[in-house]
RNA sequence: GCCCUCGUAGCUCAGUUGGAUAGAGCGGCCCCCUCCUAAGGGGCAGGUCGGACGUUCGAAUCGUCUCGAGGGCACCA
């Protein structure tokens, strides 16, 4: 709908040009076409009036006047209005809306899907947790957000791989495999030979017991078998990642996240890719030797310091491989790339972005997008919960899913902006009660098919065609604000992918269950009135079809009772 | 000290990229089941959009300063 208007505003603007009322050479303000906030304002309000009155030094009332008049007829607009400083309000006609809801049935799962990806494709790094521990709560937030990126580009027309990079090889992981060698010897944390930093969750203890017992483990794609030699490092280092690996994986299976490619740091130094980038650095100049160290002049890309790259004991420093990492994106043809991360790591962008720029391949300035997110404060009871991996006191994604539910977990960690802090009331999750906002969205798609299950047992038939062939006896306000916030979908799809938001796509799901829920509660749906009963069973089940296809691109559930 | 993010109702948060009278949920008070699940609906109360100055037709939104919260500023990852 607003694409339409776009055009006939600007088919206006080029009238006027013609007839030299406006400049033909005229720069051509960004202007929108927006949601009117109220209904009095019509539906679609916009701007170009007052932003060309600028420009051409002109009344802007008086050029609103001039541009309706010369708006080519159409059969969307039903009237159009000037309204305060220059706006120029549209209101629909009916027949824009039956058109819609005629849409929504015609493409049934794939309404809202768009090709303005033009089958390019995206690259989704997220999680990225290095096989260490548990996922936790702050996993869980990155988790979902990278998900529901995903599932948003998918239906935007993108080809999009979601990728899953860890460490299997650094400092953590060798720490991890100390941690589990003295468990397997019988050390406890609190015990003189514990290692100093060693980690001391008693999941470390399972591992050690499991590759004691020469267990195996399948992960991402490879079986490792505990050979139970307490004296073989190595072994135990292979064995507790890939147990630590299948534990995430199973995990965030539970939580509906999947992934194309699992991408190994090690990799990057097997297969040549991190002296690739280093020489890449240092061909192009942008490096030099300080202190028996290696720098890149990160200055010269915004950084306030130069970084170190090579440390004077031969080793890179961890943003080396980051870039190595991204280039190898950008060599696998992701046109587009995006980072899930948390805010605590934004220190680190400026360095890889630096990198990338100064290998010189041509990698445009703002790639890859980094999606930061802010930290979790988990609360229950009306306190907060303290997350420390080292003491061992944690609290799992797992245990999460396991209390609130897939559902409400995915919901609460993706219902707001990625900027914000969130408060994660464990209580509220948990809460099977009307005080959860998931279950009133799925409540509103569980109503319809319970209208649907009664009809026939009330006597009723149900016509769909029948009601789309009288769409034009849906007249009252609520039907009217119900088929509004339905025919807003495919903007907030398109806008929620193109601004990497998804939050809004879950706040604009709980408007359109309230317009639902109040029409609900407003009118019987199964009156003896053929016509009007079948015409508002089309408009319901257009909602469900709707409420359907969001839930889908958050991961949620549509259920068909509750 | 420098950098990043945030600051909106008692609490948790939205606010369509600068638009018209700032919204929702929870909590509080009041009302609605002879009726398709009341896991619902309607209403009332509640605001100096942290503060100040600026930019312009117009600012919660942009700029500068300031206060507060969180995070980042290693040859750690």
């Amino acid at each position: 709908m607003k694409a339409q208007l776009r055009e006939l505003v600007l088919q206006a603007i080029k009238s006027l040009q013609n007839d030299t009322i406006l400049p033909a050479d005229l720069a051509l303000p960004g202007f929108v076409i927006e949601r009117a906030r109220s209904r009095e304002h019509g539906d679609f309000a916009c701007n170009v009036a007052m932003l060309l009155a600028k420009l051409a030094r002109a009344n802007p009332r008086e050029l609103a006047e001039k541009l309706v008049a010369a708006l080519p007829a159409n059969a969307l607009v039903e009237k159009v209005e000037i309204a305060g400083p220059g706006f120029i309000n549209f209101y629909l006609s009916p027949d824009a809306y039956h058109a819609e809801v005629r849409q929504i049935f015609d493409r049934g799962d794939a309404y809202g899907r768009s090709e303005s990806g033009a089958g390019k494709t995206v690259g989704v790094e997220f999680v990225s947790a290095n096989p260490t521990g548990p996922l936790h709560v702050g996993h869980g937030r990155n988790a979902v957000i990278g998900d529901c990126l995903s599932r948003l580009f998918d239906a935007t027309g993108w080809n999009v791989k979601r990728e899953f990079y860890y460490n299997d090889a650094g400092v953590q992981i060798a720490n991890l495999a100390i941690s589990v060698q003295a468990r397997a010897r019988g050390i406890l944390p609190d015990d003189s030979g514990w290692p100093e930093k060693g980690y001391r969750g008693d999941y470390i203890a399972d591992v050690a017991r499991a590759y004691l017992d020469r267990e195996s483990v399948v992960a991402d794609g490879e079986t490792v078998v505990g050979e139970g030699d307490v004296d073989n490092l190595d072994a135990i280092r292979r064995f507790a990642v890939a147990s630590l690996r299948r534990e995430q994986d199973l995990d965030l299976k539970a939580f509906g996240v999947g992934f194309d490619v699992y991408f190994l740091e090690s990799s990057l130094y097997s297969d040549g890719k991190v002296e690739e980038a280093v020489k890449g650095l240092v061909d192009h100049g942008h490096t030099y030797e300080s202190e028996g160290a290696l720098w890149l002049r990160t200055t010269d890309y915004g950084d306030d310091k130069d970084r170190v790259m090579r440390k004077s004991d031969g080793t890179y420093t961890y943003f080396v491989p980051d870039v190595a990492y991204h280039l190898s994106k950008w060599q696998r043809g992701y046109e587009n790339a995006v980072t899930v991360l948390g805010s605590d790591h934004h220190g680190t962008l400026a360095r890889v972005k630096a990198g990338l720029q100064a290998l010189d391949v041509g990698i445009p300035k703002g790639w890859p997008h980094y999606v930061l997110y802010q930290m979790i404060t988990v609360m229950r009871g009306g306190e907060e919960v303290k997350i420390s991996k080292r003491a061992g006191s944690y609290l799992t994604l797992r245990d999460l899913i396991d209390e609130a539910g897939r559902d409400a977990t995915r919901y609460f960690l993706i219902a707001r902006k990625t900027d914000s802090q969130l408060i994660f009331d464990i209580d509220l999750a948990r809460s099977q009660s009307n005080d959860n906002p998931v279950y009133y969205i799925q409540y509103a798609h569980a109503r319809v098919c319970s209208v649907l299950r009664q009809a026939p047992e009330k006597g009723f038939t149900v016509d769909l065609q029948e009601g789309l062939a009288h769409l034009d006896r849906l007249d009252t306000e609520h039907e009217q604000i119900l088929l509004t916030e339905l025919s807003k979908y495919p903007e907030l799809v398109e806008a929620a992918a193109a601004n990497l938001e998804p939050h809004i796509l879950a706040a604009w799901l709980r408007e359109l269950a309230n317009a639902f829920h109040t029409y609900y509660n407003s009118y019987q749906f199964l009156v003896d009135d053929a016509a009007l009963r079948n015409a508002r069973l089309a408009l319901v089940v257009a909602t469900r079809q709707v409420l359907k296809n969001g839930l889908g691109l958050l991961g949620l559930s549509a259920p068909e009772s509750m």
